[in-house]
RNA sequence: GCCUUUGUAGCUCAGUUGGAUAGAGCAAGCGCCUCCUAAGCGCUAGGUCGGAAGUUCGAAUCUUCUCAAAGGCGCCA
């Protein structure tokens, strides 16, 4: 169900009939004032200027074309050629009552319409490091790429989650050499990793300091490389401890990454020389300075010099560059992805670009398979400044997430000070995680944002805790209703009746469009404006159509339970996406 | 030096491929609980969209220049 597409279908054809070119794009919006009606197609003026007509003419011979019968209640024409379309109400409620019957809130499931056939999606995301603690940094990429994951799989798509953790490279020598010392003297390898700050820490003041240590550590990496089984055996351990502590970390952010989703640089390892042997055969890489490199005129300056993008290092050792162009052939060659979608930081974006280039060039990204690096900024404190602790050391997500849970706890105690041990812990854990994770992907992903407990938490306007809010405004009313949701879904019908259920109405049916959106752009902040928008409605509705009162009817009644019901319905389903959880009270 | 991103109300942010009078939330001010959860609702105020020029019926959005911030640019990831 997407009111957009079925406007922009239905004005297209009128636009071919009245003489414009097929491909002609009929911008169809929102109208932004009630007296424009509810969508306004904008597409004529654009059309006029090309064709150097009238606007104003176009426009008439086009609403003339223009049957939306049943549709729409009036169809006016305005300004330069503004196409305003008023729907009607009958129609509305005709398809407000399909959603609320229909399992997925009226979102078309790919492969049901033809040329919308489901695509396998490749989508890299999280990628922690294991050699250390997940921190701040860490959170975008997981919860942005989660969201976007499932908003994907509700719709429709195959998803194959990449966890492309950081497991492999020269910090891991040092790393193995200090766990083995360690077991050495008897500790076992669950404690000894128990804090993997700590223990990075302690391996790195050797490295610098211990006679010894450091020769160590690099032979243990060239050991570790060319398939040693003791340090291999080691590195494993430290890996799946590490590993281990990152679960826990998306139980706790409920986030859907499971193990089995993980496949770190090191499972490329074996690749690499081959990746380089090609590069190499075809020409597209050449021996610069003793390293093996890609000239990328593609990319050149305004003097014509070419980006430098370098493969393999001097010593032999590879890059980044070479895992990442490796991944490009194994996601759309083993993985037969459509399209592949990697999340993270900004700071990787000419990285990613140069992999692009180069693996087209190799054939390692076929023409069809689509690549897209979604870049985010960075989380910064109060000053504007990266996010640090008061020491300028590094945030632990694990803490950041505790302390997330302490103070939404406090508060709702404040709120609601006979709750249950039992309630506050469950409810203060679904508040104070929901509350981070909304803060975050309600801001535009490409600009770094700031983080501030204050405002995440208030509790007032754009927040989870609003939105969970409303969601358990409505079980509250059911439960006092004695009513089972679902006894509603089959046999009620909604009336629109008041402007408030219009409007309620009308958003309920942007759902499809705007997961749409979050898909194609990779924005999960539209879908978070867009619920907030919709809590917003039905608070509005709230106080202006009661629904238990006396002297409502029966038939008033049950068609408000119904439409609280499509409401509460859309409301879980969208949080769900964004991974927030509700609950029936708070 | 070159490249990328960002700059919108006091603060935090939206703003769909150029569309009509630039929108929310917080903070400020004023109202609304004998009534389904006031973690709420309604109203008021707040802006030369960093600056300048240009493109056109029409610019926060496109182009050029400029100012400011952040980041990247040959052997970390």
């Amino acid at each position: 169900m997407n009111i957009k597409q079925i406007l922009a279908e239905k004005v297209s054809a009128a636009m071919v009939a009245a003489g414009l070119p097929e491909d002609t794009n009929p911008a169809i919006s929102l109208s932004n004032r009630p007296q424009f009606g509810d969508y306004q197609a904008n597409g004529v003026m654009g059309a006029a200027k090309k064709l150097k007509t009238n606007p104003r003419e176009l426009a008439t011979n086009v609403v003339e074309q223009l049957d939306l019968s049943g549709i729409a209640s009036k169809v006016e024409l305005a300004g330069p050629g503004f196409i305003n379309i008023h729907l009607d109400e009958a129609w509305l409620t005709v398809q407000l009552n399909q959603v609320a019957k229909d399992d997925f809130t009226g979102v078309t499931q790919r492969g049901v319409n033809a040329n919308d056939d489901a695509k396998t999606v490749v989508v890299d995301y999280s990628a922690p490091n294991l050699a250390k603690e997940m921190h701040v940094g860490h959170l975008r990429s997981t919860i942005i790429g989660d969201a976007v994951v499932r908003a994907l799989e509700f719709r429709g798509d195959k998803v194959i989650r990449q966890n492309h953790m950081g497991d492999w490279g020269t910090q891991f020598g040092m790393l193995i050499a200090h766990l083995s010392d360690k077991l050495a003297g008897n500790e076992v390898a669950e404690t000894a990793l128990a804090d993997l700050e700590n223990f990075y820490r302690e391996a790195k003041i050797r490295f610098d300091n211990e006679e010894g240590f450091a020769d160590r550590a690099r032979a243990d990496v060239v050991k570790l490389q060319s398939g040693d089984e003791a340090c291999a055996k080691l590195w494993q351990q430290f890996i799946d401890i590490s590993i281990t502590h990152s679960e826990e970390i998306y139980e706790k952010l409920n986030v859907s990454l499971k193990r089995s989703d993980i496949m770190g640089e090191s499972a490329y390892n074996d690749d690499l020389s081959t990746v380089i042997d090609e590069l190499m055969a075809k020409k597209i890489a050449v021996e610069d300075q003793g390293a093996k490199v890609v000239f990328i005129d593609e990319m050149a300056n305004k003097d014509g010099e070419p980006s430098v993008f370098i493969v393999q290092k001097s010593g032999g050792g590879f890059l980044y560059a070479t895992t990442d162009l490796s991944a490009c052939r194994y996601r759309s060659g083993k993985l037969a992805a459509d399209r592949i979608i990697i999340f993270t930081d900004a700071r990787q974006a000419l990285h990613f670009k140069q992999v692009e280039i180069v693996a087209r060039k190799a054939g390692f990204l076929p023409e069809n398979v689509g690549y897209q690096h979604c870049p985010f900024g960075m989380m910064m404190g109060d000053d504007g400044k990266p996010f640090k602790t008061r020491t300028g050391g590094t945030i632990k997500l694990a803490e950041l997430l505790d302390e997330a849970v302490v103070r939404a706890s406090a508060l709702i105690k404040e709120k609601n000070p006979e709750i249950s041990d039992d309630d506050l812990a469950l409810i203060s854990k679904k508040v104070g995680i929901g509350a981070v994770k909304f803060a975050d992907l309600s801001k535009n992903r490409t600009s770094d944002y700031i983080f501030n407990w204050k405002t995440m938490l208030s509790f007032e306007g754009a927040t989870a805790p609003y939105l969970q809010y409303a969601y358990s405004r409505i079980q509250s009313i059911f439960s006092k209703a004695g009513i089972k949701p679902s006894t509603l879904k089959n046999d009620v019908t909604i009336n629109i009746i008041e402007p408030q259920e219009k409007a309620l109405a009308l958003k309920i049916l942007q759902l499809e469009d705007t997961i749409d959106a979050v898909i194609s752009e990779c924005t999960p902040n539209l879908l978070c404006n867009y619920l907030y928008e919709l809590a917003s409605l039905y608070m509005t509705f709230y106080e202006a159509c009661p629904i238990l009162k006396e002297d409502i009817s029966d038939d008033v009644k049950t068609s408000r339970l119904a439409l609280c019901q499509v409401v509460s319905d859309t409301l879980k389903q969208g949080l769900d996406i964004l991974g927030i959880e509700v609950m029936d009270r708070m």
